[in-house]
DNA sequence: TAGATTGTTAATCGATTAACAATC
DNA sequence: TAGATTGTTAATCGATTAACAATC
């Protein structure tokens, strides 16, 4: 009974109803149906109940879906009360930004390390944690067994670190730096953010929308 | 001879083409076919042609594409070269290093002002440019007709300040905040950067490792 | 029970891949 | 010219939408 691979494209958008029923639940909304959840959040009707069989079903017909218990399964599926032991290295604005900003516990993550290459930084306190020096990754990564790393670290950097990091035990990057990581290990999982595409993305919409004639 | 628009999918793929192909053109290689480059990319050949035959034929038959020129046209659609005029709004962590770490320039974008509504912010400098208050943006975008705006401010200002935005002009929204901008001209073009829904995305593929036997 | 709305199957649409004639 | 590789059309695949029987 081989359960079946979910697409990427469903579980890109499992954050987003996970957010949306979030807000419903603060407005104290007990039940909602996917006709009026997919006016709220632009989808049709039948591509949220779609989404949601993939994972069973978490309605009732002739009801519609309870939005506290909807939100919950969601936040299991994508584990936000986990505790993925996680790591960040590369302390400089963008680094300092991620830690400081990102809520990790929110999204089932404990960051338990920060770490950098520079002698200066290292040593220094970031909202009340340590920075390490990179010196020590492979000790602490064998003592404190992080899984998830988040990369803060220039370009030319990243891919022989984040070798490292696979080889001290590393399964998921979250990288931040400029291009993309060549692993070896094709069930190491990446998510890259690269800024410089999404902002490249938006102003080819602006520019498409000089050549029209008007709106 | 409407030609025909341009799928988003295509459009998001263009970031990572120019970055290839700049990398390419640093290390001197001079021609490449869409073979190769495929195997490069870890796309198929024949995505790769017809991605650029969007825009108009940049090969040569029996010999592929020219590096420098393709980088180059590509570069063009994308903008690289304009001078976007651009503000940001929110300088707290995510917002200074937004300021100081994204390459603005590098994507055809020209950051004219920063804003931020604390008062013990404004009147600061950020690597050497002063923080406005936000008081002052009317005026502002009326005297400098900024069309982009960088919005890192917390999640239940966005919305408000969006509108405001986009009733002075701005045509492009990058959005750091959390939570969709609701804007009522479809012809605005918006970009989310959702952190933690990049986040939970690379978490759920760690626990779907988990579950598997093994590798 | 009647009305509503799901879960699920079938139809459509769009994007990716394959194939090949055109041509450098 | 012969070989290579594009540009482009056709085939496939996957994702989205529509439809409707099941059922609360």
């Amino acid at each position: 009974m081989a359960k079946q691979e979910i697409s990427s494209s469903v579980i890109r958008r499992l954050p987003r109803y996970h957010r949306f029923l979030g807000e419903l639940e603060k407005q104290g909304i007990a039940r909602i149906s996917s006709k009026e959840l997919s006016v709220q959040m632009g989808l049709t009707a039948s591509q949220i109940r779609q989404d949601l069989n993939c994972f069973g079903g978490f309605g009732q017909q002739g009801y519609g879906y309870n939005v506290a218990a909807l939100r919950e399964e969601i936040g299991q599926i994508l584990g936000v009360n986990a505790h993925r032991r996680t790591i960040l290295i590369g302390l400089g604005d963008l680094g300092r930004a991620i830690a400081t900003h990102v809520s990790f516990p929110q999204c089932g993550c404990e960051l338990i390390g920060l770490f950098d290459s520079n002698p200066f930084v290292a040593g220094r306190d970031i909202s009340g944690m340590p920075v390490h020096h990179t010196d020590t990754l492979a000790g602490f990564c064998h003592q404190e067994h992080p899984e998830l790393a988040v990369l803060c670290v220039p370009e030319d950097a990243a891919n022989a670190l984040a070798q490292q990091l696979a080889a001290l035990g590393i399964r998921a990057f979250w990288n931040f730096s400029h291009g993309d990581l060549k692993l070896s290990d094709p069930d190491i999982a990446v998510e890259n953010v690269y800024l410089a595409d999404s902002l490249l993305t938006l102003t080819y919409g602006l520019r498409a929308a000089d050549e029209q004639p008007h709106g």
